[in-house]
RNA sequence: GCUCGAGUGGUGGAAUUGGUAGACACGCAAGACUUAAAAUCUUGUGUCCAUUAGGACGUAUGGGUUCAAGUCCCAUCUCGAGUACCA
């Protein structure tokens, strides 16, 4: 009987399904597990190889955990809401909810095209999901609860002293009794008022006031905005200066938004690091962007045209101040100027009247420099003095002020104190405009570079003279609080992230306004989406929500009402927020929901949280690092402040998988120039008239081969070709040739096309030294064989017919050539590792069919994967490609090998006549056995050690083995066969269903009791030695396992062989380690 | 520039604590079965020298520690990721 395992699948799946066999209990007496793979957002293009493979690693490990006697959670859902189905909404006017549910349950779309669907997609792997548990954070019954969390967040402060956030309530019960002068909160700017003041404020003024204390808050910022989006974009959107989504442009602009005050908690995010099992490489990711830096912060007086040293403290007004951060207070001594951004409020106030022209046009240059090209620009050195000057708070110096664009206004204070001993860019910028350069390190040469290691010793400042970085760093900060001009300071790069997108598919705001000031609806029912017509913002600019009718709010009756356009709206009915919330909502809390998915009292039970308490393995990308890996740990720790949750930590056990790179298939060009110009030395003839020569991967290789580096390949190689290595220099010429040819012929076309009044040079070329490429769809390709009329004729690539080909065998092809057909020479594809994407025209999907084409043939789409070798060989496959961690290109070739692994498995039981079921059902005992006995609790061992290291590769070339080696041995006993597929049911869990119910049992492998290795069947009674002499090894010798160290060096010595490579001489020493290796030093 | 990670056959990779480098698989080659193909099976396969026996070299490069180094240390190169005038 053949393995058909499209059948078997087929009924598992169904079976497991109807089963319900991977429902996971809230209450049990088992340890839980809880296992959680990243959050998919539906698209429509579906799932590529590249998607399932941390699905299949952490499927592998829920499903050992269940053999090793655990309760399991591993849930799946969606993060539905999101951009493309908006986008896709805007064009077609299709609902983005009907798209987001055809992506998840398959059908068409509005093309006509089909969506596989999600769901069924996964179904397809075989994973051992709890689908009863599934959410989507568009479903209103989800986002109620996140709308509920941002609730909470509106409600809450941070308390410094508590360092904790709380309910507003306190935070307005010590207003009302002693005003904010005691409160330590994190909150914005503001001045300090009494009880008395709070208490005679109107509702409005204290509704203001609050939003500088809440989490949740409302304020005017400096926003990413993305024109061409529409919308506002979160700092870890953005990437290179660019949208990352799109590539669109993205510039700074000042907007009302919401905003989380994520700075909060910089510091709690930063040292719950310390505890989680992570990889440093994402830790460190993480405290980089959070970006702690701890200094003190300086004032410097300034003492400008208008004020005399001598009337600084007396003068009126008062002196403008400079507020600096430096993380070296130990260096202040060596100050000689200070840097002011050019942006600085400070700058037109100081600047003196003699430089006022040239400090203007140094602000208008600097603004006038997008972000990109003052990133891109770190070389050159640029500034202007101020005129003014800055006093030293130690020495009285005047201190030159001057503004550079290396000085950023949006970190720190904006302005430094430049210490051009100690910092590079100081002592560039100190060197390039003169500045003075004072030495403040003992014994340390800054004649050429500032000495930037926090190794040195302080020298000629005053009290700091010979303490080392760390401790004058300290005398300094006590020094500057105790004189007053300055205090001690943590900084962190961290920003509040900006929680509005002027976007249609996201989560409403439950919040209503009364003029500028912001209500929560106080409903506990969920603020659901409304129906728009159009989901482009409005024409006056609004938001798309704009757009709703039925958008105001009640306050009265608690509802939701319509007022139409250009009314004004009746008394207690107000306008609902138009923004929606960002993509990081939904995803910051949905582990949670997972305990409790129907929950419509709670967004979680308590008794279920506490119980299945955080996720102890996730496995996920590592492109989340800053955005959603972030944000949930900051929504977890708020959560656990208010006691919602006994945890502070979402993802306890982090693992992050590679990407799986695409193969792209790249096609060769010639550079063509056309030497067309007219009187003024313009090209103006169009370029594209004039045919791409296209050439084969290999015939370029050779053909791009100087003379010289034909040593490098072999021989062999090139005659094989080209019959003789003195050919391929002719082949070379001959190529160029046919260049010139094709010149020739379209630069004769052109003459006679265009009717020539001047006198021009004609002239089209190829330049054979200048290859391009372009990429093709890789499901054109028969290995590396393009096929190019097929290819031809998909309209993405249909600029390929008015190409020439030079073919692997040096010929040429043109579709339009009068001699029609090929002359069966092959063209080869160049290859690419890429990022798997549609745009690169390389994905691979692990479930598609085969399709018809218009002609009736039988075309692979893509590669058919699960159809053609089933889900267990993919599963397997996809592990056994190499660590998960590991960036790795797909590449299909190896697959058939996992096939017949598994095949030969099913062998190993249907070795009764014609194939059929058959197995030895005796106990094993004899020799014989005691080798398979010995083979099974190797492989036990190895296995379950493997996964517990989330090594989960490695099994599969284990479980070859233990195939191989019981194959060798004709084994057939029940008793080694059962517990073999015990072990392998986690990697290939149909096959092993099947077969286990074969066996006679009637209950799912998946509850099965992943066996014990027993350490008797796994000794060795001999020892096979390595023996290296001066750590060559020269031979093996076999010895029995439990033979003395002495006994063995005496052995050693008296083989014949030793003998022979002692060849007379005495060894020095003779090293034995027993059960390892012999070594002689001689 | 800085921070982190990685470099092993034609390919993916294995070698977990310093102890036989290249397991397992792909690919390739030869053979068996077949009218033929597919499928399957057998054998070989790091490079170089040698008919064989055997030998030399070999884990990016150069050095070091050690009886013994892919593994530890130092320097260099290349690639990847993150970040970018962060004071």
């Amino acid at each position: 009987m053949q393995y058909q395992y499209n059948e078997i699948e087929k009924n598992w799946q169904k079976y497991w399904a109807e089963n319900k066999t991977f429902a996971a209990e809230d209450n049990s007496v088992k340890p839980k597990f809880y296992v959680l793979d990243m959050f998919p957002y539906p698209s429509g293009a579906g799932l590529h190889v590249g998607h399932p493979l941390g699905y299949i690693a952490s499927d592998v490990y829920a499903r050992y955990k269940r053999l090793c006697g655990f309760n399991v959670l591993h849930p799946m859902g969606y993060d539905s809401f999101g951009l493309p189905a908006e986008q896709y909404a805007i064009q077609t006017g299709q609902h983005p909810a009907i798209t987001t549910k055809t992506n998840i349950e398959g059908g068409t779309d509005k093309d006509g095209n089909v969506i596989p669907g999600y769901r069924k997609q996964l179904d397809k792997i075989g994973f051992s999901f709890d689908w009863d548990r599934e959410v989507r954070t568009s479903d209103p019954n989800y986002y109620k609860w996140t709308q509920w969390i941002f609730k909470q967040l509106f409600n809450s402060w941070y308390n410094k002293d508590a360092d904790k956030a709380e309910k507003i309530e306190t935070l307005i019960e010590q207003f009302k009794t002693e005003g904010n002068s005691k409160v330590n909160a994190v909150a914005d700017d503001v001045a300090v008022f009494s009880a008395a003041d709070w208490n005679s404020w109107s509702e409005e003024e204290q509704q203001k006031m609050l939003l500088n204390y809440r989490i949740a808050y409302l304020s005017d910022t400096w926003v990413n905005w993305c024109p061409a989006l529409g919308t506002v974009l979160a700092n870890d959107e953005i990437k290179d200066g660019v949208s990352e989504r799109g590539g669109h442009p993205v510039e700074q602009k000042l907007m009302r938004q919401w905003s989380m005050r994520i700075t909060a908690y910089a510091e709690r995010l930063l040292s719950g690091l310390d505890g989680l099992d992570w990889t440093d490489s994402i830790k460190d990711i993480q405290r980089n962007w959070i970006g702690k830096s701890v200094g003190a912060s300086v004032e410097f007086k300034v003492q400008s045209s208008k004020f005399k040293v001598e009337e600084l403290e007396t003068s009126n007004p008062k002196p403008e101040t400079i507020e600096v951060f430096t993380t070296r207070p130990d260096t202040i001594f060596g100050v000689s100027f200070m840097v002011l951004a050019p942006e600085h409020e400070l700058v037109a106030k100081i600047t003196t009247d003699a430089q006022k022209e040239k400090i203007a046009a140094y602000q208008k240059a600097a603004s006038l420099k997008s972000e990109r090209d003052r990133m891109s620009d770190v070389k050159t050195i640029s500034g202007e003095f101020t005129g003014a000057y800055a006093i030293h708070p130690f020495t009285g110096d005047k201190v030159p002020v001057w503004i550079g664009d290396y000085v950023l206004a949006s970190y720190g204070t904006g302005a430094v104190m430049a210490v051009p001993c100690g910092d590079q860019r100081d002592w560039d910028f100190a060197k390039h405009f003169n500045i003075e350069i004072k030495n403040i390190f003992k014994d340390k040469d800054i004649s050429e570079a500032a000495y930037a290691e926090k190794d040195a010793v302080i020298a000629n400042s005053d009290f700091l003279n010979d303490l080392p970085v760390k401790k004058a760093s300290k005398l300094a900060i006590y020094e500057i609080e105790k004189r007053g001009f300055g205090k001690g300071k943590t900084q962190y790069k961290l920003r509040d992230a900006v929680f509005s997108r002027q976007r249609y598919w996201g989560e409403p705001f439950p919040v209503y306004y009364k003029g500028d000031v912001p209500y929560l609806v106080n409903s506990d029912e969920v603020i659901k989406l409304p129906e728009v017509e159009k989901y482009l913002p409005t024409e006056d600019g609004r938001p798309p929500l704009g757009n709703a009718k039925n958008w105001h709010w009640d306050e009265n009756n608690n509802k939701i009402v319509s007022v139409p356009v250009g009314q004004e709206p009746p008394l207690g009915v107000w306008g609902l927020e138009l923004n929606t919330m960002p993509g990081w909502a939904g995803s910051s809390w949905y582990f949670l929901r997972y305990m409790d998915p129907k929950n419509d009292n709670e967004f979680v039970a308590k008794e279920k949280v506490d119980y299945w308490k955080n996720v102890d393995l996730y496995i996920g990308g590592a492109e989340h690092v800053t955005g959603h890996l972030l944000y949930s740990r900051f929504w977890t720790k708020f959560l656990y402040d208010l006691g919602y949750i006994p945890f502070e930590e979402p993802f306890q056990k982090m693992i992050n998988q590679g990407m799986i790179q695409g193969n792209s298939a790249l096609v060769y060009n010639f550079k063509k120039w056309t030497g067309l110009v007219d009187d003024d030395k313009r090209p103006c003839f169009p370029l594209e008239n004039f045919p791409d020569v296209y050439i084969s991967k290999n015939v370029l290789d050779l053909f791009n081969r100087k003379e010289k580096d034909l040593t490098r390949i072999s021989k062999e190689k090139i005659d094989e070709a080209f019959n003789y290595n003195e050919e391929v220099r002719k082949y070379r010429i001959k190529i160029i040739n046919q260049l010139r040819e094709i010149e020739k012929r379209y630069t004769k076309k052109y003459k006679e096309d265009i009717e020539i009044s001047k006198e021009f040079l004609v002239q089209c070329s190829y330049d054979e030294n200048f290859i391009t490429s372009k990429k093709i769809d890789i499901n054109y390709l028969d290995g590396d064989n393009l096929d190019i009329e097929r290819v031809s004729k998909d309209s993405r690539f249909s600029f390929l017919k008015e190409g020439i080909f030079i073919l692997e065998d040096g010929s040429l092809f043109e579709f339009n050539s009068s001699l029609s057909g090929r002359s069966g020479g092959a063209f080869i594809v160049g290859r690419e590792v890429d990022k798997m994407s549609k745009s690169k025209y390389n994905v691979v999907t692990p479930t598609s069919t085969y399709e018809l084409d218009k002609d009736g043939n039988k075309i692979q789409t893509s590669e058919g994967l699960v159809e053609k070798y089933g889900a267990d060989t993919l599963r397997c496959y996809e592990m056994f490609l190499g660590p998960l961690e590991q960036h790795k290109p797909w590449d299909t070739q190896g697959i058939t090998g996992v096939n017949g692994f598994l095949k030969k498995l099913w062998r190993l039981f249907h070795t009764g006549e014609n194939e059929s079921f058959y197995v030895d059902t005796t106990p094993p005992s004899g020799e014989k056995e005691g080798a398979e006995l010995k083979s099974l609790h190797k492989t036990i061992k190895k296995v379950k050690e493997d996964i517990e290291r989330f090594s989960f590769n490695t099994p599969v070339s284990t479980f070859m083995i233990c195939v191989n080696e019981l194959t060798a041995l004709k084994c057939n006993k029940k008793a080694i066969l059962q517990d073999l597929l015990i072990i392998l049911s986690p990697y290939a869990p149909h096959i092993a269903e099947e077969l286990w119910a074969k066996l006679g049992n009637t209950e799912s492998i998946t509850y099965a009791v992943f066996p014990k290795h027993n350490e008797e069947y796994l000794v060795e009674s001999n020892h096979k030695y390595p023996v290296s002499f001066n750590g060559k090894m020269r031979f093996m010798l076999e010895l029995p396992a439990n033979m003395s160290k002495d006994d063995v060096e005496a052995a050693v010595m008296a083989n014949e062989q030793t003998v022979k490579y002692l060849a007379g001489q005495t060894p020095k020493k003779v090293i034995v380690v027993p059960k390892k290796i012999v070594n002689f030093v001689v």
